[in-house]
DNA sequence: TCATATTCATTTCAAATGAAATGATTGTCA
DNA sequence: TGACAATCATTTCATTTGAAATGAATATGA
């Protein structure tokens, strides 16, 4: 900490010096994770269940009778995250696999009882921590939030608009 | 399509439903790789650079003359995957590794010439991208975004609060 | 001064990841 | 009808990841 640098410093500068801290891709970057650590510290070792496994949980609370696709395309997974997270859910029997009877290609999923269970348990505990959270925003900061996220989604990729 | 699946949904509903689509840390998460997606494509094939090799880079051209754990403090990223994105660039020319004399366990690392004209290009294609995306929103969105993060940070650790 | 603890960068190793291959099923169209 | 293409879930395999181990250097404190 006692070397001339100043000479360097400014040799790297040239003007196009991009604020990291300013730039948003980094900083939404930086945000999920630490989002998503805080909140997984709250339920992976508790209920034992990955990140992964949460989503898929949440979702099947949406939606049920529902294929691997479903998931995939409405979750930012790939096909085989969700193959995996679904076999550990039923593996310990969350989630109920059935082939659909009208398209023998597809994976029928829905909750079992005690899937239920833990996703109302989940889905209580996340809305908890993102209720205190959001605290120490200003009222309707987080649907605000959602709003511009939206924006940015969809000046991202126009092909993919709203929600559906 | 054709089954009689209302049952199950209402079964699963039982008032707890978490909107996964308005729950901010999926959200952040859903939006920060779209953001990092898209952006990569920019510069991955084109360059030949990874996501942590290029945040490496951007961090040195605001500081130079920085240690390995300098830039993994401030940039989100593991020991591990500083050292490798900075071998990868030593190995390719563009970042110069030295021992600091100083402290001979740190690492003093800085720009070589053609690194910096490679921060230069990709740090103004990250402004243009960014610039692109954000003329979709609002005047005024990103600093506010920005300072919307830097609340929900501190608000998850309290203990890094504002830049320094 | 010497022993112990701490800090740093790197490496190791097991687990997670995702692109592509696979096998099974359904759609298309001549 | 039958050949070929498309779609689905899963598996394979090479790469990436990060927690913990390692080895080197410095700090601490008796």
């Amino acid at each position: 900490m006692s070397e001339s640098n100043s000479m360097k410093a400014q040799q790297a500068g040239e003007g196009v010096a991009l604020a990291l801290d300013a730039f948003l891709p980094y900083r939404a970057a930086r945000l999920a994770t630490a989002l998503s650590r805080a909140l997984a510290a709250q339920y992976e070792q508790r209920y034992d269940i990955s990140v992964a496994e949460w989503r898929v949980l949440v979702h099947l609370t949406q939606q049920t009778e529902i294929s691997v696709r479903d998931i995939f395309t409405r979750v930012d997974m790939d096909r085989a995250r969700v193959t995996r997270a679904v076999q550990r859910l039923a593996a310990r029997g969350y989630v109920s696999k059935l082939v659909n009877q009208d398209d023998r290609r597809l994976v029928k999923l829905a909750l079992t009882t005690s899937g239920t269970a833990l996703a109302s348990e989940l889905s209580a505990l996340a809305a908890g921590f993102e209720a205190e959270i959001m605290a120490a925003l200003p009222d309707g900061s987080r649907d605000q939030l959602i709003a511009q996220f939206d924006l940015i989604e969809a000046a991202i990729d126009p092909s993919r608009p709203g929600s559906e």
